[in-house]
DNA sequence: ACAGAAGCTTA
DNA sequence: GTAAGCTTCTGTT
């Protein structure tokens, strides 16, 4: 090897396993044996002999060679007996491939390198070093970690499956530190998927600070007394020595004996007939021509060479430990029959009656064919006033705004999609940039209507009475397009009338869930598009062509769908649910998103602080008893400790077959005088705050806003219940002390009130009026207390004087009325036997039979039908309510009682939200509403106003069901304007 | 990276 | 016993 040279060098075992969890599966037609990963390692290494030159590789290779692990076994485990120890046996699919990868390589004509007693990672390393002596580059084909601490001046790694290039910058961007740094932050952090140990409570971004700051790891090591945190102090020192022994274990070997020197590994040509006969043999057909063609050898002139097929306990596959089990199906067995193809086809829409399926099949036939090529993209005005003509033409308009995020509130407008008629749909693209943007917004494509121009033509189309707009998920466009000064009316929401129709029933109501299930089509996916996860880009990136073909479709099936569900509204008397319960929510819970809530930075920062320290010395404290600093956070973990090490008594097991260590189990311990439990409830509680809520919630701080905008879900729940997310404001704590201060956090703004008001037992209330029980209806009626009559009525004790522990029960056996009551949960809940809990509730029923008689008639209503109804009509469906599983059925049963409850509360606050803003209006008052949480609305107004909207708020909210229905239970609202939520609830 | 389990928060 | 969403850990990369 001679300066200029450059050696590849493929972790062959590494990309192994990547690949097959990559890679779709994928089996030889004729014996099912499967071959995906065999697959991915003969594209990979022929796209790299071919064009390593066009990858980000950017340099053709001269020496090449495969390197796979011999066994698990190492001289590493020799060094510390837990390395790799907790490696499973690869999937069974897999072990096959071990033997037909190496046989792969041969058929490449490239060397194949293993060595008994070294890991693949020492070998390259040995050649990394052999190659840099003579002058060479390197390039390690793995995106391994473990291999980081190679990359060098003239060696670097290529990631083949993301094509990407990791040298010496990528490496500090990824983990902080250069690449000769690697093996002192790996020794710090450890690897839990290797068993090196690394020092607890260190991860990478830890690590990296600490090397910045001492330099190297034996220089922290040797100084570690003078980090400022304690807990992290004492680990390190603590822990030193296995920091010294993960550093053993993950330095790399670049002294390994080797049998094949550097010359061993020049490049070779392809060997046509060679490789060709292995890959017709593996029946790659594509892969077969293209290397047919580059070496100019004719398909029919060779052979199908013969392969070995290794069994499990023959293969000496990495990782294969000794107890593997041997594989069911060695695929090459000509006795087993031919396995059924893995690439599943799309399966059909399934209809549950004959009549739906033969509608189905007459909508199908009516629907035109659904072709994106056919979807064109609006270039200049003139093209865009054409197409406004077209819209006002038909009178409808099918909407999807394009943009950069999820978050409506964040979200940059790069384009609209528009549809008139099925396969009648164009693109505008208004934002599209060629990626070499600057920061005067340069890098703009050519040939899009200016945004402002576009908008300007187009508001008066989206603005007017006369065109309907058709949107998917209405809530985001209008948040997007009312930050552009655009009032989205009139609409109908095709996510909203699913909802109506089919709440319950299996499959979401997002757009590709409908397309499958009514059009039978799957649409293209943004994740094609634009990627997912890290590497997802924004959709000002996608060219304009693709663009067009995906979000043209996107609008056109908007519109297919609403013509095919909206005549389902009528048909099932359904229209009114939609359209007072639906519709209208959405534009205000879009304002209320848009308002947002003010979030005090400092008051959370100040609690984060304050549960760090609790937590730390709660942490303390459980190490002392423990005896070592096990991870706390992992249930895994502390279920050894406390169940196998210190041997307490009970513990039942989860059904993963894992010890419980839910907080009521250590509850109980705790109150039989153990002092470790309580100590990790009172640690979870700290973390739980700390994580969840004062360190998560000022990451919501929109920067623009300086508020808080959360995202409310109008169709992600069965019961009609709104769900609220990023971040979810229903969650935020209020039963403990400590949960509540975060409360306080929430304020008004300056010269302002938050006030709070919330309906007071709306279910219980909900369930005297639909099950029509005297009692409870005249105990509301009295505005006394329910549960204290309950128990009254029930233990024959007067309510003057009642002892708590008898109130309670009668509370908890309301409330299991509410959740579908049955002894098992009743008796969980009150830590009573399940005799004594079928007792309360035989009881109970003698005491109000029109609550049984509801329960039964709910339970039969629900069977006959497949849904139950709230009060207002609305639907929901419990399609498995006849299941022969007597569990399944018994939780549908439970689901539906709760439903006609929960939901029809639900729509009460809904109705309330919908007249809300009129009558506050109407009373010339400025409050805004902010938030709902599922019975209560907080509202902010200027503080002068605060004694005129609470009645106001009170009389919409009791009187929320009327006109609709008039109730036989009063509904109650208690209401409070204070600085904060804490103090408004 | 991502999915699932466990655990915890709310009404 | 009902209805949700978020974080951490774990286990496959």
């Amino acid at each position: 090897m001679k300066k200029g040279d450059h050696l590849f060098l493929v972790d062959g075992s590494g990309y192994i396993f990547r690949a097959y969890h990559a890679l779709p599966p994928l089996n030889r037609k004729s014996d099912g044996l499967p071959t995906s990963a065999v697959l991915g390692f003969c594209n990979m290494v022929w796209k790299l002999m071919q064009d390593a030159r066009n990858t980000s590789v950017g340099i053709a290779p001269t020496h090449f060679a495969v390197i796979f692990d011999y066994s698990s076994k190492t001289f590493r485990s020799d060094l510390y007996p837990e390395y790799k120890a907790n490696r499973s046996a690869p999937p069974e699919d897999l072990i096959p491939q071990f033997g037909l990868i190496r046989q792969a390589t041969v058929a490449f004509n490239l060397p194949c390198i293993e060595m008994e007693g070294f890991e693949a990672d020492d070998i390259i390393a040995t050649y990394c070093r052999l190659a840099c002596e003579a002058g060479g580059d390197t390039t390690i084909v793995s995106s391994d970690k473990d291999l980081m601490q190679l990359v060098g001046p003239t060696v670097r790694m290529y990631d083949p499956m993301k094509d990407r290039r990791i040298s010496i910058p990528e490496v500090i961007e990824k983990w902080g530190v250069p690449p000769e740094k690697m093996i002192d932050l790996q020794a710090l952090t450890g690897d839990s998927i290797d068993n090196v140990p690394g020092v607890p409570g260190i991860g990478p971004k830890t690590a990296a600070q600490l090397l910045e700051q001492f330099g190297d790891l034996d220089g922290l090591l040797a100084r570690a007394s003078e980090i400022k945190q304690d807990k992290r102090r004492e680990s390190i020192i603590a822990n030193a020595d296995k920091a010294r022994i993960s550093r053993e274990l993950v330095t790399l070997k670049n002294d390994v004996p080797l049998k094949e020197g550097l010359d061993d590994l020049i490049l070779h040509a392809a060997d046509g007939p060679k490789l060709i006969g292995f890959l017709k043999t593996m029946e790659f057909t594509t892969l077969t021509r293209r290397v047919a063609e580059a070496t100019g050898t004719d398909i029919g002139d060779v052979q199908a060479a013969p392969v070995t097929i290794e069994r499990a306990d023959t293969a000496h596959g990495p990782d294969v430990g000794a107890g593997a089990p041997p594989a069911a199906a060695a695929a090459g067995d000509a006795a087993k029959p031919a396995q059924p193809p893995v690439r599943a086809e799309d399966t059909p829409p399934q209809g549950d009656t004959p009549s739906l399926l033969s509608a189905l099949r007459l909508e199908k036939a009516a629907a035109l064919k659904i072709d994106p090529s056919a979807y064109t993209a609006i270039r200049d005005a003139a093209a865009l006033k054409a197409w406004i003509a077209e819209v006002n033409e038909a009178g409808i308009l099918a909407l999807e705004a394009e943009t950069t995020s999820s978050d409506p509130m964040k979200a940059e407008l790069i384009g609209l999609s528009m549809a008139v008629a099925p396969g009648r749909a164009v693109y505008l693209p208004l934002a599209h940039k060629n990626g070499n943007g600057d920061l005067l917004g340069g890098g703009l494509l050519a040939d899009q209507v200016p945004v402002r121009e576009a908008l300007a033509l187009l508001k008066p189309v989206l603005e007017d009475r006369a065109v309907l707009k058709i949107v998917q998920d209405m809530k985001y466009d209008i948040v997007v397009m009312s930050r552009h000064g655009i009032e989205v009316a009139p609409f109908d929401d095709t996510m909203l009338i699913s909802y109506v129709l089919d709440a319950g029933t299996s499959g979401g109501h997002d757009l590709a869930s409908l397309s499958e299930k009514w059009l039978g089509h799957a649409p293209a996916s943004k994740k094609e598009l634009a990627g997912s996860g890290k590497s997802a880009v924004g959709f000002d990136q996608v060219d304009i062509e693709r663009a067009t073909a995906y979000a043209g479709e996107q609008a056109d099936l908007a519109l297919r769908l609403w013509q095919l569900l909206k005549p389902r509204l009528a048909a099932k008397g359904l229209v009114s649910v939609y359209e007072r319960l639906e519709r209208p929510l959405v534009p205000v819970l879009a304002r209320m998103e848009q308002r947002g809530i003010s979030v005090d930075r400092q008051i959370l920062s100040r609690l984060s602080g304050e549960l760090a320290q609790g937590a730390a010395r709660v942490e303390e404290e459980i190490y002392g008893i423990v005896g070592e600093r096990i991870n706390i956070g992992s249930p895994k973990q502390l279920g050894d400790i406390l169940f196998g090490k210190m041997g307490l008594p009970g513990g039942s097991k989860t059904r993963t077959g894992q010890w419980s260590t839910s907080a009521q189990l250590l509850e109980d311990l705790a109150a039989e005088g153990h002092e470790l439990p309580r100590k990790i409830v009172d640690w979870r509680q700290l973390t739980k705050l700390k994580s969840t809520y004062t360190d998560a919630l000022p990451g919501f701080i929109n920067p623009a806003t300086n508020r808080v905008h959360t995202s409310y879900a109008l169709a992600a729940t069965t019961t009609g219940r709104l769900s609220s997310s990023d971040p979810n404001l229903q969650n935020i704590p209020v039963r403990t002390a400590e949960g509540r201060k975060i409360r306080t956090a929430f304020i008004a703004e300056k010269g302002h009130k938050l006030v709070s008001a919330d309906y007071s037992q709306i279910e219980l209330r909900v369930l005297a009026h639909v099950a029509e029980i005297p009692q409870l209806k005249q105990a509301f009626a009295d505005g006394a207390d329910i549960h204290a009559i309950t128990a009254s009525e029930m233990f024959n004790v007067p309510v003057a004087g009642m002892p708590s522990e008898v109130r309670r029960r009668a509370k908890a056996i309301n409330f299991g009325i509410i959740y579908g009551i049955s002894a098992f949960g009743l008796a969980n809940q009150l830590s009573i036997p399940r005799e004594e809990a079928s007792a309360y509730i035989k009881r109970y029923f003698e005491r109000f039979p029109g609550i049984r008689d509801y329960i039964e008639e709910t339970k039969a209503y629900a069977r006959e039908n497949g849904f139950v109804e709230t009060i207002f009509g609305r639907r929901i469906h419990y399609p498995e309510i006849r299941s022969s599983n007597p569990s399944i059925r018994a939780f549908n049963e439970r689901a539906s009682i709760n439903a006609r409850l929960q939901g029809t509360a639900a729509d009460i606050i809904r109705r309330a939200m919908v007249h809300m803003e009129e009558a506050l209006e109407k009373a010339k008052l400025s409050a805004r509403m902010l938030l709902q949480v599922h019975d209560e609305l907080i509202f902010e107004t200027v503080e002068a106003e605060v004694e005129a909207t609470i009645p106001v708020v009170r009389r919409v909210m009791e009187n929320a069901p009327m006109p609709a229905v008039s109730m036989s239970v009063p509904l109650h609202v208690d209401a409070r304007a204070a600085d904060n939520w804490d103090e408004a609830h």
